[in-house]
RNA sequence: CCAGGCGGCCGGGCAGCCGCUGUUGCCGGCCUUCGGGCCGGUGAUGGAGGAAAGUCCGGGCUCCAUGGAGACAGGGCGGCGGGUAACACCCGCCCGGCGCAAGCCGAGGGAAAGUGCCACAGAAAGCAGACCGCCGCUGACUUUGGUCAGCGGUAAGGGUGAAAGGGUGGGGUAAGCGCCCACCGCGCGGCCGGCAACGGUCGCGGCAUGGUAAACCCCGCCCGGAGCAAGACCGAGUAGGGGGCGCACAGGGCCCGUCUCCGGCCAUGCGCCCCGGGUGUGUCGCUUGACGCGGCCCAGCAAUGGGCCGUGCAGAGGAAUGGCUGCCCCUUUCCGCCAGGAAAGGACAGAACCCGGCUUACAGGCCGCCUGGUCGC
């Protein structure tokens, strides 16, 4: 399932059959949002972002993608925190439901 | 001071907190074939560009292919000399064009070997060409000025065109024509200067040879193919695979880009022996190299070459080199009590085996030299 925000969308899954209690994390980002230059750029501050709020608002056992849309080089921090903050927080809802109907 | 030309350089700075990665020191743990390897912690130190870009040329490196002769293709280069590992690059010079000048631009060999093309306009466009005009002769008419018709001569003039078969001036002529003459241009030959491209000069010819070769072509010189996902190693060692030897040999296949001749090689079946291993995994290749930078000296107009001293500067691998904050710098806008304050923005762009170039993109800024003009001394 993803959630997306207007500086970046995250995708999470849990894991396949052997389920560890690690968090994997993957960043992304295409050809649309920029050169080279901004791609780079974007994913170094999804990476950032996530070294502080994964940790906090991650689920053990999930693997997250992060990938980045046209604001995510520019946009403030603050605001791309709060972003991605919201996004882990609809997600980690999501999979309380679905793992309380199967 | 204004306008312009050329060359070179920089392309944000400082600090704090938290991270990534290469190398390395120490400590601890695990493994070991005792060489070392891996993990964790902690400290030191290095970590994008002038274009890292486009991937357009030239090389290094790696693997593959590589038998001789002849013929024919294909691609590239193109004034001359020099530099270089090499080049389509660089430097110097020559020629032509543009600019008052500093300078800039030029695919700049051959169009009297051949072929093709040259629209429209125009009488005529490559064996040149009589539309108007000019001139002569004959005839008719006549208001005695000429007019008309026919036959000739003529490329000076008009008009068309990108281009009209040398140009200007003079002589000559019925009018004209390199018909003749002078100068310029062109061609041929000699001499002089220069390594050469080429320049100068003298003599002769007497106008012949339109343009186009980034049209075919001709001439001269050069040229194997693929690329680090090249390639190599470790590893469990199944199938396929490869090599050697012996036996059997019809047609066939392969070997320089193609063809011809000559020459060489080979598979297929059986037996015996040996080698060896698929994989965007891991390790190596992987950064010390025609290397860069800072000085000094020598040769050269220069590109560049040589010598000495010092110094070092990324090596990731779904791809690190960063994220955030504060202050300063620059630009724009706004407020303003004209001291200052606030906000926004700061280009082009991210190494991927490595060098030498070219081309393209680029906010803002700095330095030096030169040319023309103006003002003052």
């Amino acid at each position: 399932m993803s959630e997306r925000r207007k500086s970046l969308v995250v995708q999470v899954r849990a894991h396949r059959a052997p389920a560890g209690d690690w968090i994997g994390e993957g960043f992304t980002a295409t050809k649309r949002i920029g050169n080279a230059v901004i791609r780079n750029r974007a994913k170094r501050r999804l990476r950032a972002a996530s070294r502080e709020l994964l940790a906090h608002y991650g689920r053990p056992g999930c693997d997250y993608v992060f990938i980045a849309r046209m604001g995510t080089a520019t946009v403030d921090w603050t605001r791309l925190l709060d972003d991605m903050k919201s996004a882990l927080i609809s997600l980690g809802a999501c999979l309380d439901e679905s793992s309380g109907q199967s």
